[in-house]
DNA sequence: TGAATAGTGTCTCTGAGACAGTATTAT
DNA sequence: ATAATACTGTCTCAGAGACACTATTCA
């Protein structure tokens, strides 16, 4: 509904207004807080999850203003195309690929925020695969691309303009999405078991803690929904002993999303 | 941290770099979704709860563009005010009161969206108080002003631009709102009863519904935190008896948020 | 066999959910 | 007394939480 195409307006009074003389903003670009779960095989003597962290992509400044400094990637918005538009584009050129949860995250208009003038960013995340961000870090001198454990970029970098501030809303927006929302699903194959969940969760919300865990997955009533356990053609539970001596049931998540509420 | 104040950059780069030629936005406006919960008292024989509903206030647009449609309040950002602060001034011209929970929506950028040019408009919505908006109803015309219940708004009017769109979003967004976090608490006075406070979230959010609601958020140890009983200086419950027959116990809000999570 | 991870049995306590019953007040 | 709203008693069943126990596999 109300799809406001672009179309020339030739009405008198289209006409007659006025372009304003008012300042305008000089730039809109759109930011990208890109997440990743790395997974990194532990050398242990029997089969163990892998290590995983949650790392950002950050992208070294060569040019005034910030020159040398670790910056997000993004790139300004054009008339012909939404700011959303503008991020998925950003995105693709990014990792090469068009796939990937991306999400609006805000806007940051800070008077001064960039010395070229008046810059209005906005800000998206997006979760992706660590292979989609590879071809871009080949493309790319090596140190001009960077992946960065999420506390080491909030306190260790030097970072271009406010990029601190939006990387740290962007990791408390995904740390509530993990939880009210199955975006865990993005850091997911899509069958897994219940540690490779539970590892994912903690890996992104380090104070998330449910010893029982797997039991009250499957016993709730009121969680029964969201996941489903994965049968073969003659429903029979398949299951997993990729990270484990014994094997693991797998599961899947289903399109049912619960709706949360303070006061139930 | 990272403020970035407003601060003339007088390096050589600064110097050296060229005003881009590439088109810029015509205008970043902040446009404000205005909830009020009216309240009207029943005729009734007895003591009881008032008829609340959810209103908008919208703006009869008196200039091309959409003249004579109803529209959202709200104005151009300047350059020295961040886009925040653009709808905190908005609000207050409207309003007259500093007051109101002021919360930002998005941003709509769609093409076209705007006859006027590359119009890039962010949404909030603020929760305000019946009286505030009064001063502006009287300061216009009668017919330029008005308060249109949520259904009303979003199927029986003509609204400008994509002003439906940021409506319903707007909509769906305090619905949310209403049932994870306790911006209830802008809707009542700051002492109340439960049932005025179960009135106030089922005319938000009219599929809410919890017979035992009264059970449930004074037996539940979750919940409890959330409100809490208000007593007198010598610990006496206090209670009213403004809506009812039996005098009922009030409450007022903590400042305790719950954490939610589909997984728990 | 023992180690390592997955999952179950079981017990206790709390809360949900339903609904009848009691309490307090106005008329 | 009656009506209206605000609770409380009580019963049943489900889930939380803890922890010991069993299951499956690998070395």
């Amino acid at each position: 509904m109300n799809e406001h195409r672009k179309e020339v307006d030739t009405s008198p009074e289209a006409k007659a207004y006025k372009a304003k003389k008012y300042r305008t903003p000089d730039g809109v670009p759109a930011d990208i807080v890109m997440f990743t779960l790395t997974k990194k095989e532990r050398k242990t003597v029997t089969k163990t999850l892998p290590i995983r962290e949650l790392k950002v992509m950050l992208i070294r400044r060569k040019s005034w203003p910030c020159a040398g400094m670790w910056a997000l990637p993004g790139g300004f918005c054009r008339e012909s195309e939404s700011i959303y538009d503008a991020a998925k584009r950003e995105l693709k050129e990014e990792t090469g690929v068009d796939g990937g949860h991306l999400e609006y995250l805000g806007v940051y208009s800070t008077p001064g925020r960039d010395p070229r003038g008046w810059i209005i960013s906005h800000a998206f995340f997006a979760l992706v695969e660590e292979w989609m961000l590879e071809s871009r870090q080949a493309a790319d001198d090596a140190g001009e691309v960077g992946l960065f454990g999420i506390e080491e970029a909030l306190n260790d970098l030097e970072l271009a303009f406010d990029h601190r501030d939006i990387i740290r809303d962007a990791y408390m927006r995904i740390q509530k999405q993990m939880l009210h929302s199955t975006i865990a699903r993005q850091f997911l194959p899509e069958q897994f078991t219940l540690s490779e969940l539970y590892q994912v969760i903690q890996t992104v919300v380090p104070e998330f803690s449910e010893p029982n865990f797997i039991r009250k997955i499957t016993s709730t009533r009121s969680r029964q929904g969201i996941l489903e356990e994965v049968r073969d053609e003659n429903g029979k539970p398949l299951s997993s002993n990729q990270y484990s001596q014994r094997p693991a049931q797998l599961y899947r998540f289903t399109d049912y999303a619960p709706l949360l509420s303070i006061y139930t």
